[in-house]
DNA sequence: GTAGGGTTAG
């Protein structure tokens, strides 16, 4: 039978005397090549020389079974040569879908995955019938592609071939489902389901979390039956990305205590939310544990590890883990440069910037944002506008508006408001309220009131309810000693419902966080801490500091003013931290809005006195007080 | 055969 169809198929074949050259000289006779390597099996390219070289076993009596199959399959998969491959396996009686199938997997693994469906079409063109096997690599292709027609039709065989009960299939149903955007469809699915594995529930969680929905997905993960490593860390990286870093590091510290051990995606996680915290214990704890565990070759955990000493300012440590990496991406370049960039070494950014560009790594939009910070943070105007016009000229990459919002703040800081203002109104999109507010910063900085109003007028519409802007047009007219305004946009603010954030700083003492707002006597040893600041204040006034009332917008008398800013919560946290550190120690605080002008100069004269390192993370960037001077120069 | 990770303007 087989040897039948084998001539059947012969007579189908071109002559293998039209042997490609190549081929030709593999087969030829005179070569004394007679019998064909696996080498020489496995080296046809097209359906062309897959018909020659079939042509040139039948011809010489040799048995089918020696053409490496996946090949036939991937040669023909895409082509109308499809039946040829069928005819193939006819011959040598192979189950032919196992062969499309690997071919299948192939295409929806690699980078061209719509070439996957094509063959799941082909394949029902010309009659295969599917398996378990098509139906999830079928399914996968779908997911890649967010091809969710497709996946409707995958589903519908699925359905009709019986395969419903396959809980891999009914799983990958659910991820297609979620992650094409019809939640509630998977949602009902899994709702339907007549039993779940722990990858069931993973999914769900997972997908709800990356939705947003963190809290209907705590609660899948709080009532799932078991949980696996992958549970964890979904729900960790889950609370990570919705902002939750401290929900996301108690529940690791909860999966720690059940003895699961982090992997290298836990470590990714967990890190990044200590770089959201300022963590910086737990994030060099972790930075052990994943040297320890062999992680330290996993790109993702470096650069991970990378922004999370940034993060946290130990500048020096990024620095340490970035020099070591032994392979470096775009990602590990961008982290590093917006680095130095937060931290004020503008030009150790650029400079990283070249090397990196030596390298023969193309920068993207993410590396010009670091480069863009850099330059805005250090007033480098003419360095910022050559970046800014580079990146389209020498690497084609269209500015977001998050570069224009960098080149707005570097203009407007620089004192060169009427620039920034002709650059937004010329900008080829709408301005937001970012770059209204870079603006109205930039105004602030200049005392020009004017301006700072025009920009209130963009801002009242397009972002009305932030409070920062109003804090700062109050600032303004305060400044202009308009009180009169200052208060009418208190008042406006009031009228629209808008609160003001509080302020608070934050300071870890062996492992424990110790959070402050203003005015705070919550503390137990705030007894204590106000004392020590009055001793401290003796001195600083000695070396020429000068209570700066104007940061005090309120309208009240001077030595009010005076004691409402000694109780600034950055002041409190530094006096706590030079009470319970060791001398020499650097204090690390951390504040989540930006540093006021009196505590930052305050801090500068502390840094001499106390003859410490003083680091504060700010919402926006670093401050690194030392000798009485401040990394920022100043420019901030 | 099904689930997961990194940099992002003020």
């Amino acid at each position: 039978m087989a040897m039948l169809q084998s001539v059947c198929l012969a007579s189908s074949l071109p002559n293998h005397t039209f042997l490609s050259p190549q081929l030709k000289r593999s087969f030829d006779p005179k070569n004394n090549v007679q019998i064909p390597t696996s080498e020489t099996l496995y080296n046809f390219n097209s359906p062309f020389e897959l018909k020659q070289v079939v042509a040139f076993l039948v011809k010489t009596n040799r048995p089918l079974s020696l053409l490496p199959l996946s090949r036939v399959a991937s040669v023909c998969a895409l082509t109308p040569t499809f039946p040829f491959a069928q005819q193939i396996f006819n011959c040598i009686e192979q189950s032919e879908v196992s062969v499309w199938n690997s071919c299948l997997r192939n295409l929806a693994e690699g980078n061209c995955v719509t070439n996957a469906i094509f063959l799941f079409h082909q394949m029902r063109i010309y009659n295969v019938v599917p398996d378990i096997f098509t139906c999830s690599f079928a399914l996968k292709a779908c997911v890649k592609l967010l091809d969710l027609s497709c996946g409707k039709i995958v589903h519908a065989y699925i359905e009709k071939l019986g395969f419903l009960s396959n809980l891999v299939l009914l799983n990958a149903l659910l991820h297609l489902y979620a992650t094409c955007g019809a939640m509630a469809d998977s949602m009902l699915l899994f709702d339907k389901m007549p039993q779940r594995d722990v990858v069931s529930w993973n999914i769900m969680i997972t997908q709800l979390a990356k939705k947003g929905d963190i809290d209907g997905a705590f609660e899948l993960f709080s009532k799932m039956p078991e949980r696996n490593l992958r549970s964890w860390t979904a729900m960790i990286t889950g609370f990570v990305h919705c902002g939750k870093a401290k929900e996301a590091i108690r529940l690791f510290t909860e999966m720690e205590e059940t003895g699961l051990r982090a992997n290298e995606v836990t470590v990714v996680a967990v890190l990044a939310a200590c770089a959201d915290l300022g963590a910086l214990q737990l994030g060099r704890r972790i930075h052990e544990y994943s040297n320890k565990s062999g992680f330290k070759r996993n790109i993702h955990v470096c650069n991970t590890l990378v922004d999370m000493y940034i993060k946290c300012g130990c500048l020096e440590a990024a620095k340490a883990v970035f020099e070591e990496m032994k392979e470096r991406t775009i990602v590990s370049w961008s982290a590093m440069i917006q680095g130095l960039a937060m931290h004020g070494q503008a030009d150790e950014a650029l400079e990283l910037f070249n090397n990196m560009i030596q390298t023969g790594m193309k920068p993207n939009e993410v590396t010009f944002l670091g480069v863009l910070h850099a330059c805005s943070h250090m007033g480098l105007v003419n360095e910022g506008r050559e970046f800014f016009a580079s990146m389209t000229r020498d690497y084609n990459i269209t500015p977001q508006i998050e570069h224009y919002g960098c080149m707005v703040d570097l203009l407007s800081r620089a004192g060169l408001l009427k620039e920034a203002y002709e650059f937004i109104v010329s900008m080829p999109i709408n301005a937001n309220g970012v770059i209204w507010g870079s603006f109205l910063g930039g105004c602030r900085i200049q005392k020009d009131v004017d301006m700072a109003e025009e920009a209130m007028r963009h801002l009242g519409i397009l972002d009305p309810l932030n409070d920062g802007y109003y804090i700062i047009m109050s600032n303004i007219y305060a400044e202009a000693k308009r009180w009169e305004d200052a208060a009418r946009v208190r008042k406006l603010m009031k009228d629209r419902g808008v609160k003001k954030t509080p302020g608070w700083s934050s300071i870890t003492i062996a492992g424990v966080m110790h959070e402050f707002v203003a005015g705070d006597d919550n503390h137990p040893q705030a007894e204590e801490i106000f004392e020590r600041w009055d001793k401290l204040l003796e001195r600083m006034k000695f070396k020429g500091y000068v209570p700066n009332t104007s940061v005090v917008l309120l309208d009240m008398e001077e030595n009010e003013k005076e004691k409402y800013l000694y109780r600034h919560s950055e002041k409190l946290a530094l006096v706590f931290g030079l009470m319970t550190t060791k001398p020499g120690e650097t204090i690390r605080i951390m504040k989540n809005l930006r540093v006021c002008e009196d505590c930052h100069a305050a801090f500068k004269v502390i840094s001499e006195i106390a003859k410490r390192e003083i680091v504060v993370r700010d919402r926006n960037r670093f401050h690194c007080f030392k000798d009485g001077l401040c990394s920022c120069k100043d420019y901030w």
